[in-house]
DNA sequence: AGCCGACAGTAACAGTGTTATCAATGCTCT
DNA sequence: AGAGCATTGATAACACTGTTACTGTCGGCT
């Protein structure tokens, strides 16, 4: 055919994990593909045939993400408490996101210009899976109101993505051990889904007039 | 002096008007400063003479969108119940953020390049305060546990936070009412601070061996 | 050997935020 | 009144971005 491929897996892993490097330690607004293509001794004719435009190199950083982020949820190993291990499951996930601020921001934050593609958002969503299972779990053991465990599931999920989400864009309030205050909330949100005696239903309580 | 002055207060505000008036409905990624002076039928000195540079304009922007936020918060008066009160505090807050999502980003999200000033940071930070109070109320009438009424504040916050950030970046599961999971969660976090007989303290319950 | 087409680097294009230049302006001083 | 001049603000230049067109290079096939 023609001359050899360079543009080529090889390639294509290397402009990842520089990509990656970059957006870890100065976020995804410093990316640029001209100075990657330079770091990685390429043009940027290397970004575009290999994958598409930047947001398509986003994309695969997403990717990356979410898999590193699920693999961190599922080492929290069912125990016989599915209880604690919601609250271990809120432990991981904020450990992820404090230890990898910026990658977690492509997926959950920072958001600029790239709009995932909805294929990227059923990844993300399967994240919500273990805790899901953890959820179900405790109800079959007695430990959470019975309905939907989606609900209860994203309940917990919420609570874990909104004080970590503070936290790492500053908005938490200064002066507080966010750490103490995080698994708090966790046991808080897990005592409130408790199955209580004489409450069978998940609604909520009517609305006061 | 010198020539009549055009770039003043009445210039100023038609900026901001127009840049929110942008940001509100394109998001933050499409506020341009060329395109911004163009539409004010000015140049782009004018920005920089009374804004800085483009930080300083979102500085504003920022500036604008807690103050909207805030008097959505206050509105919600004080009743006798101020456990209830703390949820209608947080359906306050999602009604602000889905009414207006990009201005809310700005404060709570979307942060590109963009870092608020600690000024601006203190500014949003007091938005939490009318729930602090009513969490302080709720403890005052034996509602919520004793202890640190920010820390519970900041739990019920971070709740309400991390569903509605779910919500707008399109990371919720589909299929699920969110307006109903978002409420029956504040009741459940509410719920999970109600004092109980025989518990006084704020601390999480000890770890299950 | 010669050729043709896939390939990849260079350079051009349209846009951005920012800054330097410079003409227009109206007060102040002679 | 008229000249001078500091202040003001629009224009144009600069350095950067993502993206695309171009063009020279290369290697297998005839």
């Amino acid at each position: 055919m023609a001359r050899l491929k360079t543009h080529d897996e090889a390639l294509r892993l290397r402009l990842i994990n520089r990509a990656a490097a970059t957006v870890f330690d100065r976020g995804a607004g410093a990316l640029s593909l001209r100075r990657l293509a330079a770091d990685v001794k390429t043009s940027t004719t290397a970004v575009y045939s290999l994958f598409g435009n930047k947001a398509g190199l986003i994309d695969s950083l997403y990717q990356e993400a979410v898999r590193l982020f699920l693999a961190r949820l599922t080492a929290v190993r069912p125990s016989d408490d599915p209880a604690a291990d919601v609250v271990r499951l809120g432990i991981a996930y904020r450990d992820y996101a404090v230890a990898n601020p910026h990658l977690y921001g492509i997926v959950f934050a920072d958001r600029l210009d790239y709009e995932p593609t909805p294929e990227r958002l059923n990844e993300a969503g399967s994240t919500i899976q273990p805790l899901v299972d953890a959820v179900a779990r405790g109800q079959a053991a007695g430990q959470f109101k019975d309905g939907s465990a989606e609900v209860i599931a994203l309940s917990c999920w919420g609570a874990a993505h909104g004080l970590v989400s503070l936290e790492l864009s500053g908005n938490a309030p200064t002066g507080l051990d966010i750490g103490a205050v995080y698994e708090e909330t966790l046991h808080a949100v897990v005592s409130g889904w408790r199955a209580r005696a004489g409450d069978g239903g998940h609604s909520a309580p009517p609305p006061r007039p």
